[in-house]
DNA sequence: TTGTGTTTTATTGCCTCC
DNA sequence: GGAGGCAATAAAACACAA
């Protein structure tokens, strides 16, 4: 056998297919069979030259089919490139191969070892902002429903007043009265809606209503617009092109989340009304 | 040193696109 | 049908506390 590097085929389905130096068939399969196969010398299966790339002395001591870190610098072209675009054509990969010193098969398993790295570090921060913006919204929530509380109160108390002065009063018709309570009422209602406006528009909340839905994301969104370093074409940052993945969850309707996020809001009031508590809203209309 | 958790490299199987 | 992408997974390499 000469060298003993192994070399991937590239016809084979996946490139995956391993061929030792004398055209030795190597099945990738499991693991246990491949390393059978060469296991007395110290050989260099998956480099194949890059003697400027890489510290010969540490790979050398490795065994041949033990898995092996890329270099810093090999890693850091990658990187560089990764940011450059994140998806691979052809050409770019075997130039980048040649570059480093590494099979073509290897920097299309690096890239995507690395998109799904993008991809899962993306979800994090998706995942912290919505959760950022659900508090928010929640904590929002939870004072509006006790300003509507403290209102309602109050008018229940005007409403007593009220009654008080009807029944006690003399010379008035009932009819009439019935006018001057209802417009008490409407007064009131345009009180607590002018109010309630005032509180949900207060700053500090991320929300933002269905037509305005610059909220939830700030920018970096896996789901949509997002320009978290994301290589694009070109080298431009653009939103990512990570094509399937974005349609996936998100369906190309940007207002899914907003809607979500409110969907929350009324699940939690729904709660509220399931677990007999007060109706909270317009408690007249 | 060793046990354990995390990261990185690689494989497999399935899916989509041309 | 082949190429390439992705998710899931295995396993080596590494980091680090005890």
């Amino acid at each position: 056998m000469g060298s003993g590097h192994i070399f991937f085929d590239p016809s084979s389905c996946h490139g995956n297919m391993l061929f030792l130096g004398n055209g030795d068939p190597v099945f990738p399969g499991p693991r246990s069979t491949m390393l059978k196969m060469e296991e007395s010398s110290k050989r260099r299966p998956f480099f194949s030259s890059p003697e400027d790339l890489y510290d010969e002395e540490y790979y050398d001591e490795q065994s041949p089919e033990k898995k092996r870190r890329l270099t810093p610098e090999q890693v850091h072209l990658l990187e560089k490139s990764f940011e450059t675009e994140n998806k691979l054509e052809p050409e770019r990969k075997t130039q980048l191969a040649k570059k480093l010193g590494l099979q073509p098969r290897q920097v299309a398993v690096w890239f995507q070892n690395r998109r799904a790295r993008w991809k899962t570090k993306q979800l994090e921060r998706d995942y912290d902002q919505l959760k950022s913006s659900y508090d928010s919204l929640l904590s929002d929530f939870d004072s509006i429903r006790k300003d509507n509380d403290k209102l309602k109160s109050e008018v229940v108390s005007l409403m007593e007043k009220l009654q008080g002065k009807v029944v006690g009063g003399a010379g008035v018709s009932e009819k009439s009265d019935v006018l001057e309570v209802d417009a008490m009422t409407t007064t009131l209602q345009v009180k607590v809606k002018a109010e309630d406006r005032l509180s949900s528009g207060s700053g500090g909340s991320a929300v933002v209503d269905e037509h305005s839905p610059q909220l939830v994301d700030s920018g970096d969104s896996y789901f949509h617009t997002d320009h978290e370093e994301y290589p694009g074409p070109g080298g431009c940052n653009v939103p990512p092109p990570m094509d399937g993945l974005q349609s996936e969850e998100d369906d190309g309707s940007d207002d899914g989340s907003c809607h979500g996020y409110f969907s929350n809001v009324f699940v939690t009031e729904e709660q509220h009304h399931e677990e007999g508590e007060e109706p909270i809203g317009w408690f007249w209309s």
